[in-house]
DNA sequence: GTCTACATATAGAGAGTCTACATACAATGA
DNA sequence: TCATTGTATGTAGACTCTCTATATGTAGAC
């Protein structure tokens, strides 16, 4: 989770709501994520330092918008290492054994 | 890890410990699951089904091994399915956006 | 006699996700 | 005008899984 939000922000920052729509497009409907993940994920990610946010006043709506540090850019290049590494041995477990 | 253990029983029916070795082996060293996943894990697998098991007595020591069942299988297959989704859910999302 | 490998198992801590709820403003439509 | 939908943030509590640590016991090697 921590990774994916990471990543929807790598390109530009987004506030809470639009992060959950972003993750939403980019998986093609698929990634339906509930505020109560997302929030908590997000004061986690700006306490570790991997996020930095601000308030601010757009529609009369109040939004937090959060952005990545370089610190966080840094964590999200791990993990997307990680996550390749992460694919190639479950994937290589899971792989039927052909009997021959 | 359920479906992991799934499918390293797939091919032949183990004991507890062997399943450890078997995942170490087919992830090349990598998945080093305790104990403390693996039991529980095998006792909620049995509960819902998709194991059984048996005692069996091998050179003094005591050992339960456990077996796919067929709906065990089945679940194995719709793991297969979703892990693939999984992955190109999240590997679509994580994957950096090109700016052109 | 002690250490390592084999073998099973539980208790409790820790972390993260989900459901449900609470709040509030804006815009649309009946 | 009032209800509904969409935008927007947030928390509380339940739930589930994994991990660490601990407990127990046998077999074989040194």
């Amino acid at each position: 989770m921590d990774a994916l939000i990471l990543a929807v922000l790598e390109d530009a920052p987004l506030h809470g709501y639009a992060i959950i729509e972003a993750l939403q497009e980019r998986s093609g409907g698929t990634l339906n994520v509930p505020t109560g993940t997302v929030y908590p994920a997000l004061r986690r990610l700006e306490r570790t330092g991997f996020l930095a946010s601000e308030w601010a006043t757009v529609g009369g709506r109040k939004r937090r918008t959060y952005r990545l540090t370089a610190s966080g850019a840094g964590h999200l290049a791990g993990e997307r290492t990680a996550w390749g590494e992460f694919v190639r041995t479950i994937g290589g477990v899971l792989q039927p054994r052909t009997e021959s």
